[in-house]
RNA sequence: AGUUCGAUUGUGUAACGGUAGCACCACAGACUCUGACUCUGUUAGUCUAGGUUCGAAUCCUAGUCGAACUACCA
């Protein structure tokens, strides 16, 4: 059994509509994004709780791309929008259009008119802008204003012929220019672009307002539960407002806390800049807070749901540990990723008491943590490359590696024994010598010893080599945004370390791109989408937990 | 300044008038053919001041602090 869960604030106001029998017991939910850019772990949050709370309540959640600004929304970001909600695991029962309500809408603002609740307003911007009043003072009527209804039925059936240019002429709802909420200051409905749109071509040349469209359009899908960010909480007047003057479906509108992320930002201008400016290599650059970003670092559906989902759903500002993603990713590989052997900074070993030419093949265990993961062929012989970290000459108490007269296991091999090293000129070391202990064999084990110390090697003959590209975060601080001065005077230098010619072990060889391993006491790694065969490239994932180097720092 | 929303360990989130809990992080230990994983434990919190109540994180009042809002963007 599943252990009992608490409810976030939106469970409970939908289990209580349940209840009441609201919408005959029906939950109906939307996910709206514009299509004018790249989805981010802040849309990766709606998707789960609009879709979660669908399946949750077996209900419905559409995909409706809010695309009323014909500007800046383009097809290719249509497409990529789907293509991370289905990559994120999700399936959306009706894909719908803002723009599929262009009419519907045109009549709604007809039946306004008809009302007396909208009229057509001659001023300019920046006449509109300086009679909205402010914060503290009431606006100011638009001489307009109180234009009669066949006079602004005429002139809003003009203004969707072509009669006037852009900025001409407006729609504007008739609700109260001193409203303290200034959104209620006779909004815009419509404004007049003369703009090719990606779906309706040159077909309008007026487009609704998000507030005029947004509400209506939930309204039309009969959605019950329209959840959208805390900065809209000003728009539920105006919502209800339009809702309740049409006398149409009533939709709701619940706001959430947008999630931040430390060591990264989230909003789309910023986004766009670190692209615009190469300070990352695009959209998809694997250290990008996007969802094609991530997909490309290595990280999973299940670890982006799974932390989603752990990180719940509130109404207060937040910035929530960047390690709490990381952890749900290492969670999610740690159990799905195959463990092999990749030496990154290489030192030779030679196995002294080993005959040269002579080679062994290992059968190693690909998850410990997988029953049924397999075992894979490793090659062995008397050269290897390990990591020029595990060793020391001269090592101190706690250091379980290769050091002159330590004994350390060979990982699916031996037990070997430190002899000592040989250093070039300027006293760097070259190569580490040691013996091995034939009957210390990994499986096959009668030597009787234990050891505190694995190490992961490759095999020098039979090595493959790949590039690797070492990811760290972003910025240096914690909340660029919040800092003095420029974000981007907080970008993190080192944010990728690429290392040209790693050493991997053969079983290696045809990964292809998407493919996620463990290197052993390394770290999570996939393979990048350049990858090519004979030509591979790692992205690091993630790294592992590393006590030892936290020991090594502390001093 | 006005309106609206918010405030619980370092971070995120529960507790719905009745034992302040869970996860991450950090720290300590056990285990380990990954110094990983796993397991055990430790540290640490209700913004402030009043009030209601047998009892307040929760209800009330006042304050403090934070966020959002004055685009022909969404």
């Amino acid at each position: 059994m599943s252990e009992e869960r608490s409810l976030n604030f939106l469970e409970e106001i939908i289990e209580n509509d349940i209840e009441m029998g609201a919408n005959d017991g029906r939950v109906h939910t939307r996910f709206p994004p514009e299509p004018n850019g790249y989805l981010h772990i802040g849309h990766a949050t709606s998707i789960c709780l609009n879709f979660g709370l669908a399946k949750k309540y077996s209900g419905k959640c559409n995909l409706r791309f809010d695309d009323t600004n014909p500007v800046t929304e383009e097809t290719e970001y249509v497409e990529s929008i789907k293509n991370d909600i289905k990559w994120l695991g999700f399936t959306w029962d009706n894909e719908l259009y803002a723009s599929d309500y262009f009419e519907q809408l045109y009549d709604f603002a007809v039946q306004l008119i008809r009302k007396g609740l909208a009229y057509v307003d001659d001023s300019t911007a920046e006449e509109i802008a300086a009679t909205k009043g402010s914060l503290v003072t009431p606006g100011i009527n638009s001489p307009y204003r109180e234009r009669t209804v066949d006079e602004n039925l005429q002139l809003f059936a003009d203004m969707r012929a072509g009669k006037y240019k852009d900025g001409e002429k407006t729609l504007r709802a008739k609700v109260d220019m001193a409203h303290p909420n200034l959104l209620m200051r006779d909004p815009l409905m419509y404004r007049i672009k003369h703009e090719h749109h990606h779906r309706t071509g040159d077909k309008w040349c007026i487009y609704p307002m998000y507030d005029y469209a947004h509400g209506q359009s939930d309204s039309i899908e009969q959605i019950t539960h329209s959840i959208c960010t805390l900065e809209f909480i000003h728009h539920r007047p105006l919502y209800d407002w339009f809702i309740a003057q049409l006398g149409i479906f009533p939709s709701h509108q619940y706001e959430f806390a947008r999630r931040n992320l430390t060591y990264t930002v989230m909003s789309k201008r910023k986004l766009l800049q670190l692209v615009n400016e190469n300070h990352v290599t695009g959209w998809d650059d694997p250290r990008m807070p996007t969802v094609s970003g991530m997909r490309r670092r290595g990280y999973t559906p299940e670890a982006i749901r799974q932390f989603c989902d752990t990180i719940g759903i509130a109404k207060r500002e937040n910035i929530t540990d960047i390690s709490m993603l990381e952890f749900c990713v290492r969670e999610h590989l740690n159990k799905t990723a195959n463990r092999v052997m990749a030496v990154l900074d290489p030192v030779k070993l030679v196995i002294t008491n080993y005959p040269g030419g002579q080679e062994d093949v290992f059968d190693i265990e690909n998850n410990p943590e997988d029953p049924n993961g397999g075992t894979r062929k490793v090659p062995f012989s008397n050269e290897l490359w390990i990591e020029r970290e595990d060793f020391m000459e001269e090592a101190p108490k706690k250091f379980f590696r290769l050091a002159p007269g330590n004994l350390v296991r060979l990982k699916g091999a031996f037990i070997v024994k430190c002899e000592g090293c040989k250093k070039d000129d300027s006293g760097n070391i070259t190569e580490v010598h040691c013996t091995y202990l034939p009957e210390s064999k990994s499986g096959h084990d009668t030597s009787g010893l234990t050891v505190k110390g694995t190490i992961h090697w490759v095999s020098i003959a039979h090595a493959k080599t790949a590039e690797v590209r070492m990811y760290d975060r972003l910025f240096r601080v914690e909340d660029p945004s919040s800092e003095e001065g420029n974000f981007k005077d907080y970008i993190n230098p080192d944010s990728m370390q690429i290392i040209p010619s790693v050493y991997i072990e053969p079983a290696l060889a045809d990964a292809v791109p998407g493919d996620r391993v463990q290197f052993m006491r390394k770290g999570y790694f996939c393979v990048d989408t350049e990858s090519k065969p004979g030509k591979l490239v790692f992205n690091r994932t993630v790294t592992l937990k590393d006590a030892w180097a936290k020991e090594v720092k502390r001093g």
